[in-house]
DNA sequence: TCTATATCACCC
DNA sequence: AAACGGGTGATATAGA
């Protein structure tokens, strides 16, 4: 299938109008209507809501010998799952197309369907239209008939607009490559359409308590200070207390008072009395306002917004997502009765892409072993033959922090300053990375090097960024590692679904899966070894191995982050419901 | 008083 | 110019 002429049972151009159903984001869409414009004959037909509704699949072919052309097409392949009809074979999405094509150019008019029409010097309807369009849409029914048309013509213009913008586009597709992201946009519909199971109870719980948790977090501790008014932390009364103290607190190039974190905690380090205050506001923070979204039947969705970032990642709202905010918002994850969650990660996923798209032998041999951390340490001859993670504890720790610092081009002072060691220490680590993997380091040099002679980079199955003007080399040099990262677990995401195992969510570099108690075993095989599967396909021979943290009913989810604040909001709860 | 910007923290 | 990659977004403060 490399060209349209291949697809003998026609060329589907469609589209839905939706709405969540109820209204209420969380919820799986409830289809409006549809419009099916065949590419070839032309031939354009329309379906009001009953229509479509009543209907057990759909109204075009949608087999091995057909493809379906869409904008955005994860939105139309919510609808057939809605609708309970069989996904198309064969998916073309002109978003993801476009977003492949201008990656790394910021098209100017974006990279919706008007922006790419405009890009393409093709007639559109105007944005208003669409607004209003989309408004009504959203307004719910009933819809008067003449609504009902409105609608129906505006969904046509949609259709239309493909038509200009699929030939517009044809010449500049890798057909085989785009039908495989548009696999993908399948399994992001179907893992939109799982969601990730959550206890509303408890949910609303922590909601109603949000803020007189925080009230009560502030009023333990900053009764000595009284730098906070009400719920914010004031610049001013810190400078006065400050003042009062005479404590010297670094300055932005501004200014200001510097306030992180992480000024925060060197700090500490010379005034304890000030620590404190940091932890009141590391606590505060992590309780900044969330939004999940969560439907009528207890499961966290929200679009999930694939190959919105310039590596390709996903990059679904932070405050809608679960997997958004602070971690110790997870323990509100918890498998339904009769399930257990699994969150799979790749092991070490950046540093065996590294090595394997490097052909660094020493970096490929460290990946296998197990622990690359420990065995970079062992390569680079600071620790002896037989160290062991208990036995070498902290020279593991270092070498980890310069492993990553190396992923994404840290320099010798951040190292220094992140394992808290000299900046001779740092740059000694970051000498040894450069003289243990070599082979890796000429690797990353020319990837930098055709970056900007080429002008772009892209990844195994041609995922690319342009590269124009000035550009940043450490986010060159990462683009491999986390691009190809991004299509690994693309490719396990359409692994898994395929083989109808229940994806909650995707997250960078894991899934959150559900299966049932039954069967436990098999089913995290088997998932371990799609996922193995899917890093072969993008690395070649080189395989990538993962983690499985298992949660059953009635237990919740947790993350051992955020466990310390998880237990705080308890107690805090607790606290305050026996006043 | 409202909006824009700067800053900061969270995620992988 | 900065020197940590890719992001989202809340919040405090400056400015209109």
């Amino acid at each position: 299938m490399n060209q349209l002429s291949d697809f003998t049972d026609g060329v589907f151009l469609i589209d839905f109008e939706f709405r969540p159903e109820n209204g209420r984001e969380g919820n799986t869409p409830e289809p409006v209507c549809l419009v099916v414009k065949e590419f070839l004959s032309g031939v354009t037909s329309r379906y009001w809501k009953d229509d479509i509704h009543s209907r057990s699949s759909a109204p075009f072919s949608v087999g091995r010998k057909a493809l379906c052309v869409a904008y955005y097409s994860s939105a139309e392949m919510d609808c057939f799952l809605k609708l309970g009809w069989q996904l198309p074979e064969n998916v073309l999405d002109l978003y993801v197309e476009f977003r492949c094509l201008t990656n790394g150019t910021s098209p100017q008019n974006g990279a919706n369907l008007l922006g790419a029409l405009l890009y393409f010097g093709l007639p559109t309807i105007s944005a208003q239209h669409k607004d209003a369009m989309r408004d009504l849409t959203l307004r719910g029914g009933p819809w008067s008939q003449q609504e009902q048309l409105d609608l129906l013509d505006y969904c046509e213009t949609d259709v239309s607009a493909l038509e200009l913008l699929l030939p517009a586009m044809l010449p500049t597709l890798d057909l085989p490559r785009a039908l495989m992201r548009g696999r993908y946009m399948k399994a992001v519909s179907h893992m939109q359409a799982t969601g990730t199971p959550i206890d509303t109870q408890m949910q609303l719980e922590i909601a109603t308590y949000w803020d007189q948790i925080q009230d009560a977090l502030i009023e333990e501790i900053d009764a000595s200070y009284g730098v906070f008014e009400g719920r914010t932390f004031k610049t001013k009364n810190w400078a006065d207390y400050l003042q009062k103290e005479g404590i010297a607190w670094p300055r932005l190039a501004t200014g200001r008072l510097e306030l992180t974190d992480d000024t925060f905690k060197q700090m500490a380090r010379i005034y304890p009395k000030v620590a404190p205050i940091r932890e009141l506001r590391s606590a505060l923070s992590e309780m900044r306002l969330s939004n999940i979204t969560v439907g009528d039947d207890g499961r966290n969705r929200c679009l999930l917004s694939p190959f919105a970032s310039k590596t390709g990642r996903n990059q679904p709202s932070n405050s809608r997502f679960i997997y958004g905010p602070s971690v110790w918002l997870r323990g509100l994850i918890k498998p339904p009765k009769g399930f257990c969650l699994v969150y799979v990660d790749y092991s070490q996923q950046e540093f065996g892409i590294a090595a394997a798209l490097s052909g660094d032998e020493k970096m490929m041999e460290a990946y296998r072993s197990g622990d690359p951390y420990l065995a970079f340490a062992i390569q680079a001859g600071a620790v002896p033959q037989g160290a062991t993670k208990q036995s070498h504890k902290v020279e593991r720790e270092q070498f980890k922090a310069c492993v990553l610092a190396v992923q994404y081009g840290m320099g010798e002072i951040s190292l220094a300053q992140r394992i808290n060691q000299p900046v001779a220490r740092a740059r000694q680590l970051l000498a040894l990375h450069r003289q243990t993997y070599r082979t890796f380091w000429a690797w990353s040099d020319a990837t930098q090097d055709e970056a900007i002679l080429n002008g772009k980079l892209w990844t195994t199955f041609g995922w690319e960024i342009r590269v124009k003007g000035q550009v940043n080399a450490r986010s060159l040099r990462n683009f491999p590692m986390q691009g190809n990262g991004a299509e690994m677990l693309r490719i396990a995401c359409i692994f898994l679904t395929e083989a109808g195992i229940r994806v909650c969510a995707p997250v960078h570099d894991a899934v959150l899966i559900e299966l049932p108690l039954v069967g436990l075993d098999e089913g995290i095989a088997k998932a371990q070894g799609l996922m193995r599967q899917a890093s072969g396909a993008v690395l070649g021979d080189f395989e990538l191995g993962s983690d499985a943290k298992i949660v059953c009913y009635p237990d919740r989810y947790m993350d051992e982050r955020g466990q310390v604040m998880w237990d705080t909001v308890m107690r805090l709860i607790q606290k305050i419901k026996d006043q």
